[in-house]
DNA sequence: CTGAAAGCGCTAACAG
DNA sequence: CTGTTAGCGCTTTCAG
């Protein structure tokens, strides 16, 4: 058996109300009685049972993540921001991955409240009303990092995708170009259907180009669907002088695939990718990239929840962080 | 308030024995009343309470992970291969960061333990009789992933490091390479300490080539020292021919310093990396590397916690998974 | 097959 | 400043 609050308050000989407010820190105790219990505490190596205390408080110091993939770069680096604002506010993480399967994030919303967490950080690419249904009759805060949750309502952490895409799009046009590729991650995930797309088109209305449809090619966010989506451009009769692409990964693909056929970047060809992750400068030539502070989201989403989770007031629930494109060596 | 078993029971007529049968499938229940139940439960919405299931029978079905840094490539698809498998046996996961930091894993641990986790999964570079003496005070069961206890007595799970690097340097001698260069990782590390070094020294001997100091430089792991120790190379009277890396990030980095320079790869240098993370194939040229299987370090580890924490039998707690080496672009 | 009752270890009034 | 007393919601004997 485990040494519990009793044994404790049995050899320092006092109540275990006591020893139970020393160990919270309550300083509604003499100072004599306080050290006399730490020293038993001590002595018999005492250790508070979280579950027991979760049970009686009704609080875990606990929260849930939902993350797709931990081994996606652009979300390890996001749960490192949130995991370490946790820790700073004494809570600590369970962590489930997802793979952005709704099923999968359901059962993992309910197990984590089960388990009685005191909030969520929630990730995912495509958010639905399902999700947002669910969201609403949680007993505990959620917010949502690096995601967004079309209808608002869900208070969130993000950068304003459309104006950075608009941004980075504007650029190029700038540049000369005319023929401007898109190479978008799955367009079921809003960010990218409602945001970084508008962005694109308005960035190309606002110079006078005409939208064409076969510019934007949808991939899979990994690098091989970059590769692949290489081929297309690369096939077509009028083919891009520049492409945007949704992610590092993608970039990556994309530019390999050009390189590996001699296509000189950037001289004939331009990119500019999205999240500059440490993979940008990894690689030859170096990626200019959209950059987004991946892991303040994270601790920024971390440290409103902390907020909701304490009741306090807060007077916006969806914050957009500053962005900025990094210009390197895949731009002139 | 939300909804107790004790509801659950009032509104289908059976005392909160039978509602708990039920919920944990104990066959003891006749088919019409556990159906009765089942429709109350569902009515109701009811969620067992896991924090008060853990108090009373002593296992929370969580076991703690603790990483030295969940944003390192490494580590996180180590990660994944824990949680995937935890998933599977219906574990979760409470996910900390370390930093490799003695104080910070000491007492994570701690609060992991007072948090009644079933098991520990533990990552970390350099482990210390401290360490060993707390794992061994540990009332649950801790397994080591991609770490070594050099004592050997706590399960770990990890490849032949020693054999590994012996292999990789032995092909570069084979190359007719005589001045081979070793970009280690932290020394404080008993992986590098006494697998790698010890391997690539074995390998020398064996070829009759004299060891030589200063071609064994230490890195922090990172990309940016990668490029530093090339400097460091460069600048040698006798400039190694061939080099090997304690990672793919410091051989990126050792690689990019180099072409920067105009040094061609693998013509006037070779290299081989270690580790064969996804960086492997998305730099050019692609790297050689020594391909461990990283996810499967951490699925199997967690494996393992699984037979312990039931107590099973298990006849060998230290495992290597087989490693081999890919052969890409870095070397002839 | 089902129910009653005793905890699990701790917090939180409520007295004093 | 300290002790008493209820629970928190569930599992687990032990009877029946």
């Amino acid at each position: 058996m485990n040494i519990t609050i009793y044994d404790v308050a049995r050899e320092a000989n006092v109540s275990m109300a006591t020893v139970s407010r020393v160990v919270n820190g309550n300083p509604n105790v003499k100072p004599a009685t306080r050290k006399k219990v730490m020293e038993v505490i001590q002595r018999l190596e005492y250790r508070p049972n979280a579950v027991a205390r979760g049970l009686a408080s009704k609080k875990t110091t606990t929260v849930g993540v939902i993350i797709p993939d931990i081994s996606s770069i652009f979300y390890a680096e996001l749960a490192r921001g949130i995991e370490d604002i946790a820790t700073m506010y004494k809570y600590n993480i369970i962590l489930s991955n997802s793979d952005q399967n709704l099923d999968k994030e359901m059962r993992l919303l309910n197990t984590m409240l089960g388990k009685q967490v005191d909030g969520i950080v929630f990730m995912g690419g495509h958010i639905t009303q399902t999700h947002i249904d669910e969201f609403k009759r949680s007993p505990v805060p959620i917010v949502l990092a690096g995601s967004i949750d079309p209808s608002g309502g869900v208070p969130s952490i993000n950068i304003d995708y459309r104006q950075a895409t608009y941004d980075a799009v504007s650029y190029l046009i700038e540049q000369g170009h005319k023929n401007i590729g898109f190479m978008i991650g799955p367009l079921n995930n809003p960010i990218n259907l409602e945001q970084k797309l508008v962005g694109y088109k308005d960035a190309l209305e606002a110079a006078g180009i005409g939208f064409q449809e076969e510019y934007v090619i949808e991939g899979d966010e990994t690098y091989e669907s970059g590769v692949e989506v290489w081929k297309k451009f690369h096939d077509m009769e009028e083919r891009p002088t520049a492409i945007i692409a949704g992610n590092d990964d993608m970039a990556i693909g994309i530019m390999n695939g050009a390189q590996d056929e001699g296509v000189s970047i950037p001289n004939e060809l331009e990119i500019i990718s999205s999240d500059d992750t440490k993979l940008a400068t990894m690689v030859r030539p170096q990626l200019s990239s959209i950059s987004q502070p991946l892991y303040d989201i994270g601790a920024v989403a971390m440290r409103l929840l902390t907020k909701y989770m304490n009741k306090e007031e807060v007077d916006e629930g969806t914050i957009l962080l500053p962005h900025r494109i990094e210009y390197r060596d895949t731009t002139k």
